[in-house]
DNA sequence: AAATCCGACAACCGCATCGGA
DNA sequence: TTCCGATGCGGTTGTCGGATT
């Protein structure tokens, strides 16, 4: 299909009269910013024409503006049913969520957030989502950084979500909302929201072995919140940390970490996830640690969604090697977040 | 205090699609 | 069936304000 490049083309066969006519009405268009008696315009047409017809809206208005640029402006900041503020945690698990389903169908993920725009979540991808993917060197649509989404930042979103239900105790909606992929609530056991943090096994009789994680109610109901911290919460430094001569990183100088007492502190000092070189040939310490610490927070948070047992298989991403209907245990779910693990250590506390 | 950097967000642009003539 | 205007969508750019140097 043709198109047309820019206001000065579009008078496609017209002659040089018409010609210039379009043009003297295209320099007289108004561009950048609105103004607030261009916003008060708009919005008074429409409150007495109703929205459409952006095109006559705009001959007609006394706005000196392209259809275009009024429809825009509407749909993105005059809208009475616009939501402002920061997206909430329930929100931007939703995006997460709904892009890695179908991708950057910006409008189509807005319908999913009522009062926000495409143009706000296409924002906020951009702005934040691909900026860690930046700085991990990976491609945002990538399997891997989609892993790590789904290991790492869904459970400290979920983290968010239910510190904020524990303190305002008011139920947070988006399983009820949502109701499909990685937080259906048909595949999550019915358990309050606020079960779903930082689990240890001092509350929740956690163990990590096969034979512990079967019985998903009793496990379900057994599943308390913990005073742990999450993983995402944790000071490095000043509890897990010690002076050495080795850097974390095995470089020289620095401090070393003390990975029984954040395993511990986790709760799970009984947890063997075996020599890091089995999984991770390059892995240092560091890795090892981080490693091992998110795949705990996000298999406590999968154990709370799941009545106790692994078996969602989309929670570690398309590409784990999880099966629905397969029982696992903490380490082979650890084994399934193989690629996300060594990303999620270097996020940090960047999300 | 000034300059520079950077993140967030509004707005624009080009292209695709739809529907009516 | 074709054409064309209107509308919608996604990528990109511009602008502004706060943070940092």
């Amino acid at each position: 299909m043709s198109r047309r490049k820019g206001a000065a083309a579009a008078g496609g066969g017209a002659g040089p009269m018409a010609m210039a006519a379009m043009e003297e009405e295209a320099a007289e268009l108004r561009r950048g910013p609105w103004t607030l008696e261009e916003d008060n315009l708009l919005m008074s047409y429409i409150a007495c024409h109703g929205e459409g017809r952006w095109n006559l809206l705009a001959r007609c208005s006394g706005l000196k503006r392209t259809g275009k640029s009024c429809r825009l402006r509407w749909l993105n900041y005059l809208k009475p049913d616009i939501k402002r503020g920061n997206l909430t945690a329930e929100e931007q698990l939703v995006i997460l969520e709904l892009h890695a389903k179908w991708g950057n169908r910006w409008s189509r993920i807005a319908q999913h957030l009522p009062g926000r725009t495409d143009n706000e979540i296409k924002n906020y991808w951009r702005t934040r989502v691909q900026k860690q993917a930046r700085q991990l060197k990976v491609d945002a649509n990538s399997a891997v950084f989609r892993d790590a989404v789904r290991c790492y930042w869904m459970p400290r979103l979920l983290d968010k979500m239910s510190m904020a239900a524990a303190s305002t105790a008011a139920p947070p909606p988006l399983m009820e909302q949502h109701g499909q992929g990685v937080l259906s609530s048909s595949q999550s056991p019915p358990i309050g929201s606020d079960q779903l943090c930082c689990y240890g096994p001092a509350a929740a009789g956690f163990d990590p072995s096969p034979s512990a994680s079967t019985s998903g109610s009793t496990a379900a109901a057994a599943l308390q919140p913990a005073p742990v911290p999450c993983f995402s919460e944790l000071n490095w430094e000043d509890q897990y940390c010690y002076p050495s001569g080795g850097d974390l990183d095995g470089g020289a100088g620095g401090m070393e970490l003390d990975s029984a007492a954040l395993l511990g502190s986790l709760g799970l000092d009984g947890l063997d996830l075996g020599p890091a070189e089995s999984y991770l040939p390059d892995a240092t310490l560091l890795d090892y640690l981080n490693y091992s610490s998110c795949t705990a927070n996000a298999a406590m948070n999968m154990m709370a969604m799941n009545g106790g047992s692994y078996n969602n298989s989309s929670y570690c991403g398309g590409g784990g090697a999880m099966v629905d209907g397969d029982h696992h245990d903490t380490t082979t779910a650890a084994t399934t977040c193989h690629a996300a693990r060594k990303l999620a250590g270097e996020w940090g506390g960047g999300i």
